[in-house]
Order: C-alpha cells, then structure tokens, then sequence
RNA sequence: GGCGCCGUACCCAAGUGGUAAGGGAGCAGUCUGCAAAACUGCGAUGCGGCGGUUCGAACCCGCCCGGCGCCUCCA
C-alpha cells in the first residue's frame, strides 16, 4: 500500500486511485529555452520512478509531462539569437529528449506542448470570464484571485501576508497584485494566436490547467514538479482549474527537493549549475555508466529532501554500483553445484522484496530501498562463497534486475559496466567492448587479454614477479586483474 | 515581514514515541604466491543546543543557534 507525501494536506496518506486500476498522472516539464541541469534531471527521475513503481505496483498509469515551448525566455533566446521560437523550441526539445534518454528516463505515455493547445487555453479562459473569475484590460486577461475564495491552499498562504511581502511593481490594471495573466496580449514581433480578446499568447499557468483536463480530465491522481512550482505555479492551476470546473482538480500533490551544490539551489542566476550533457561529456565512463550512476546517486537521498552534488558524491555511486556489477559478473560464472542446491536463496530474495517493497510504499524510500538490495547483495555473496547452482545464480541475479528494474538500475550486463571481465585464459571471453572505451583506458581489449593471459601463464610457472609486473602495468593503465580460485583471472576497468 | 525546509558517526544517508538501518572511507581478521573481490569483527551511551510533555523522545511541544528555499522566472 503506497503512502505519498501529499503538498495539500501536509501530510503522508495512502494512495487510491480515482479509477483503478489506472493512475492519471501530471508532471510539469520543462521550459525549452536552454539544456537541462542536475536539479531537472532529479524531477524527471523522481516522478518517472513513481511511475515505474506505480506499474509494478500492477496499475496501468496515464503519465503526462508537458514541455512549455511558448513564454518569455523562449522569446528572449529566439532575439538573442536571431532565430524563431520554433528553433529554439525544437533545438532544445530534442536536447531534452537526449538527455532523458541517456539517464534511461523514459517518455511519458503523453508529452503536450502549450502551443498544440491554444484552442483549449482559450476555451478555459472564457469560462474564467463568464464564471467572473478573470477580467479583460486591453487585450490582457487576468485571474481574479480575490474571487476565489481557496487561493493559497496549497502553499498554505494567505493572500494578506502575500500583498505585505510583494515587492514586484504593480501593474496599476491589475485588480489586484497577485492576480496574474491567462492571456497576454503580444507585441507585433512576438508569437501570437488570434483570440477573442484580440492576438496573444497565453499566461505560464494555464496552459498546465488546459492540457490536464484535456487528457486526464476534470479530476485525477498525482500532479508532481520540483518544490519551487507549488508557488505560484501550482496554486495558480488550482485556482484556474477548480475555478473553471468546480470539481477537484489533483487529488495528490508530490513535490521534488533541489539539487544543491556547496549547499545552495541549483540554479541559472547563481551560476552554480551543471548541465546534464556536460556531465556525460566530462565523466571518465562510458555513457550507460554515467547515466546509471547519476541515478544511483539522485535516488541515494529521499525525493523530498536536498540532495548536494560532487564528484565525490558521484564516485561514491559508482563505488557502491561496482559493488552489485562485481556480484552479477560473479553470478555469471558457471557453478558445478547441483541444480537444486540453492541454500536459502529463495527465502533470501523473499526478505529483500518484501523490505523494498515496504521501502517504497513508505513515499518512495528509495535510500531505503538501496538499503535492501545492499542487504540482498550480502546475503548472496554469501550463498556464492558456499556454492549456489547455476539455476540459483540465475535466479538472484533475475531479483536484482526486477527491483533495480523500477529503479532504473542493474540492467546492464557486466561488461558494459565495466565490472570484471572474464580473461582470455577462462572459457567464453567473446565480449565486444568497442565504442564504450572510457576515457582512461588506452589499451584494446585484445591487448589486455594477451597481457593477462601472458600474465596467467608466468603464473602457472611460479614467475610470479614477472605475473606481478604486467599487473602493475595493467593496474597503472585503471585495468585491475582479479585471480579466481580455479587459477584463473578475470579483469575490469 | 509572511510561508516552509534542513541540521543523525570522518563522508553520504534511513529512522518521526519503545531504546540509533544501509552505503562509502578507515582499522583488524579469514581467504590469496602477493593482491583484488568477498566474508567476519570494530566504530555515534547518542541524533545542532537548552528546557518541557511522557514510564519512555533523534522522533511531540517551546525557545535558541547554524544552513537553505519560496514569496519575481525557476525542477
């Protein structure tokens, strides 16, 4: 039984959906004016394991992620750089779409642009009009807020303490300060569609109110975003949506914490941000790698709380991925224990499950989950040292791969993380590793297969100097050779 | 001024009333030709500080200290 964090009630509750066994869900994206950092890269995982969880959970989940692809720094960029809206939308579009891909975020079963749906912005904006929610003045139109009464419910403000601390100029058509633009008029060089109210584009808000009820409807499950939009974004889409429909609009909001860095936000005005693309470029694994170790390190912190980035943080999370790689290499290897003889295992992975299960149920522990599939990691380590048949080894490795699954992790094989490899001294060593070449590395792997064979062989004659030489070589090139019991090796980058 | 978040071992990080998960690093041991990996053991009498409530508090309440966010575009 899942239990979110809901923003609305500030309190933790028990998720049902609205109409089982589907799961309507709406999470704001991005504004495609410029490459995503770190900080969206943790949103658009938080919410796309609460996905994944959802599904293995057994519910089918509608998930709605929209990109907005017409506002003011869209506008901005476009000047700067000589070029219409479009260029800059579709350029950063597709960016978006490469990094999600790169980190395994998977597309949403629907991804909107506000552009596509302006006939619906300006449906919504009418019947704020006729229900008296928002006004006209010159081509604008704006949200009433002193007309709905449930303004700051969500962010838990009232609109006294707002007036008291804004310190924006006001507009002097406005009725009242926070009141804020469905429809803004546009200037001649400006994207603009025609409307009742002559030609404009639409307010930021709206458009999210707009594509949720066209493809979710009136009312549904989960609306999710960094913690940074519950003000004024998110009130602003209560107030239009539930002012338009008079029905509830979100029934769960679930907020994501910030990517900090030296403890501070994340964020373009400071400077401080890291794109995701210039991580995989400066990263020194290759690209599955990198993109499953941001998540490991995203998910090692819970979704709501702060989370600081470093290389140190990063390293760490490869460290701790090695350690699951290493174990699946393992696992790999052939056994002569008889098919049967799987010790505990059965009862082992059954114990993991449960915790991460009961990890996840509890609004998305994922640290807590990592703990569990740590604690299955020993526990098989152990069987394997006392022998687990191949069917045994199978199936562990078959449990790590269904829970990493919802995590997004553990679905390499080994070698393309560069955990151990089996050396050409043992059986099958047929793993192509071209175009994964980390940085660091310069050897082939064929040469590093002759030098550990070459390596195995002085072994086998007790030339355990010259066996000691060629692995400080390998062991000076990032390459570190492993013996096995049986006398052979196996190596990794 | 208003609203809110965070402060747990050297580092990261769970735990929100029943007596401190997990990971990394470190140290010691087993194994090994030597290593590595793995496994075993060691590590906070204490959870920013001070009070209070309670049989019992890291968890609840109050005050204080330190860090941060939102109130303006922001994941």
């Amino acid at each position: 039984m899942l239990h979110l964090f809901n923003t609305l009630t500030g309190t933790r509750e028990l998720f049902e959906p609205l109409d089982p066994p589907t799961v309507g869900m709406y999470v704001c994206g991005v504004t495609v004016y410029d490459y995503c950092h770190v900080g969206h890269a943790r949103s658009a995982l938080v919410f796309e394991v609460l996905r994944r969880y959802l599904e293995y959970s057994g519910y089918t989940v509608r998930f709605v992620k929209n990109f907005t692809d017409v506002d003011d720094k869209i506008i901005a960029r476009a000047r700067e750089q000589g070029v219409s809206c479009e260029a800059i939308t579709n350029r950063f579009i597709e960016a978006y779409y490469e990094d999600m891909e790169r980190l395994g975020v998977r597309r949403a079963t629907e991804e909107p642009k506000a552009t596509e749906h302006i006939g619906d912005i300006i449906r919504l904006t009418e019947t704020l009009i006729n229900k008296g929610l928002a006004y006209v003045v010159d081509g604008d139109v704006y949200f009433s807020v002193a007309h709905y009464p449930a303004y700051g419910r969500l962010s838990k403000r009232r609109l006294e303490d707002l007036q008291a601390g804004a310190r924006v100029e006001v507009d002097e058509r406005k009725r009242h300060p926070m009141d804020f633009a469905l429809w803004k008029r546009s200037r001649t060089d400006e994207p603009s569609w025609a409307s009742p109210w002559g030609p404009g584009r639409p307010g930021w808000h709206i458009e999210c109110s707009a594509m949720s009820l066209k493809h979710l409807g009136e009312t549904f499950d989960i609306h999710g975003g960094g913690m940074d939009l519950i003000f004024p974004h998110h009130e602003n889409e209560i107030a239009q949506s539930c002012g338009a429909t008079g029905k509830e609009f979100a029934r769960f909001w679930v907020h994501n914490g910030f990517v900090q860095v030296n403890h501070e936000k994340m964020s373009k005005s400071l400077g401080n941000f890291f794109t995701i693309r210039e991580i995989f470029a400066q990263s020194e694994w290759p690209e599955p790698v990198t993109g499953e170790v941001l998540r490991y390190f995203l998910l090692s912190t819970h979704y709501r709380a702060p989370v600081d980035f470093s290389d140190r943080a990063l390293k760490e999370a490869k460290n701790a991925l090695n350690s699951f790689y290493d174990l699946f290499e393992r696992l790999k290897e052939p056994s002569t224990i008889a098919a049967h003889d799987h010790g505990d295992l059965n009862g082992v992975i059954e114990r993991a499950q449960t915790s991460f299960v009961r990890a996840m149920d509890d609004d998305l522990n994922t640290p807590m989950a990592i703990a569990a599939l740590h604690g299955l990691r020993g526990e098989v380590n152990k069987l394997l040292a006392n022998a687990l048949s191949s069917q045994g080894r199978m199936q562990a490795r078959q449990a790590f791969r269904t829970m990493g699954k919802v995590l997004g992790l553990f679905q390499l094989e080994a070698w393309q993380f560069g955990a151990s490899c089996a050396g050409s001294s043992v059986h099958d060593a047929g793993h192509q590793h071209e175009g994964l070449a980390p940085g660091s590395a310069r050897l082939s792997d064929d040469e590093i297969e002759r030098l550990v064979k070459e390596r195995g062989e002085a072994r086998q004659r007790k030339d355990f100097k010259k066996a000691d030489e060629i692995r400080r070589t390998l062991s000076a090139l990032g390459i570190i050779v492993e013996d096995k019991p049986d006398g052979t090796s196996r190596w990794k980058r």
